[in-house]
DNA sequence: ACCTGAACACCGTTCAAGT
DNA sequence: ACCTGAACACCGTTCAAGT
């Protein structure tokens, strides 16, 4: 919760003798994680032919564990090159953020459980950071600005890989389910208006209306800042 | 995750001979929840003293509780009276959303997991579109931007409800907490920059800074709309 | 119609012990 | 230095049984 394994020296870079080393459990942590959506230390450890127990010789707790995972995905961002065009930088950075958390639905899921200051996470904020510098706003805009652009991504892929979650659970595509869902809920009685998602469906699918939408808003911020 | 109580006629009206019903238990529930940040079916049952087993006479499974919990705390969102400035109302939606979630952090938590078609959510979200129905918006822009406003303000409610939590927990307030962690945070090697929230934190308290870049963000949505 | 007891199949984690 | 076994204190939930 409030400890982070970033900041405890930790049994970090242990060696190994029997193939395990923490690198390698967080790994396949990441790795079930994908597959499942979730993990348990006993689950994480039999895949690793071990003990449940070994694991916390490599890590304090499974909220380490959990930490270190959501820093290995954060790694995964591709951070767009340098370039003049701020407003196109924080676009490409805000995709880019958006797609490798919609790669792994558990870690959007906990990213607001930990205080993210690990390597790949400071190497994306600051990144961040590098590309508002280049805009024309005050600095305690600067700052107004990364927030409201990340807090409105975060709260976009949040929904959105919550539609991919169902989906995949329920064996359809996302197309369908929101099908499924319309149906269902049509019949509840207090509804007599049916959601914008809903409602719009059938014109396009989702893959479209979400990406359309998510370039739509980010336009709408950009523009109403220098306004 | 898919099946939702509002799809199921259940064993939502029925009466008691021991005082307990579905409401009384919700109730309960809510409670527990807002004292502890969370409850089990144990813990509920004990407090109402009664046997775990009996939760599900009245309640299919967890998730039916928790679906129910939070469209409990959907009830107290106020509705803003309907003003012809779709904007000053879609402003004051935004900011009593962000009341009551700020004070049921839990049911911002898993806010994501149910389809939130109860009718307080339902109440909510036709409020929302009677508002923005008056904006010079198009139909099909009217639902993207209800979106883009509630995905922000879901980012930014579900960040500002950690912050909290994070206090609440480690018996501080939420500013000695953010100076706690700016302490932690500047032994780390890899930081070099600070991040804008621990940055700024000295000149004003977090509160000020949250409610100022809380607006801020929402006006800028709301004129690059217009743009 | 409502509630219970015993049980199942899980969790994360501590602690003392092995090698 | 690394790994294990047994145990503790939890979970949600099923199922058959009581009243």
């Amino acid at each position: 919760m409030v400890g982070s394994v970033w900041l405890t020296s930790g049994k970090g870079r242990k060696s190994r003798d029997s193939g395990l080393d923490r690198d390698k459990i967080v790994a396949t942590a990441v790795r079930l994680l994908d597959a499942q959506g979730d993990v348990s230390m006993r689950a994480l450890a039999t895949e690793l032919n071990v003990t449940p127990m070994s694991m916390y010789w490599y890590v304090a707790n499974k909220d380490d564990l959990l930490e270190l995972a959501l820093d290995t995905v954060a790694g995964e961002i591709e951070l767009p090159e340098a370039d003049d065009d701020w407003q196109a930088g924080l676009r490409a950075l805000a995709q880019a953020w958006r797609r490798t958390m919609v790669g792994h639905p558990w870690a959007i899921r906990c990213y607001g459980d930990y205080l993210n200051i690990g390597p790949n996470s400071m190497r994306f904020t600051q990144h961040a950071q590098a590309i508002i510098a280049r805009s024309p706003l005050s600095k305690a805009d600067q700052a107004s600005a990364l927030s409201a652009v990340f807090q409105y991504v975060y709260g976009f892929a949040t929904n959105e890989s919550r539609w991919l979650e169902y989906g995949r659970k329920t064996g359809r595509t996302v197309d369908e389910f929101v099908d499924d869902v319309a149906a269902s809920v049509a019949e509840v009685p207090w509804v007599s208006v049916r959601s914008g998602v809903v409602e719009q469906k059938h014109s396009q699918s989702m893959a479209e209306l979400r990406d359309r939408d998510f370039d739509r808003a980010l336009d709408w911020l950009l523009a109403g800042m220098l306004a």
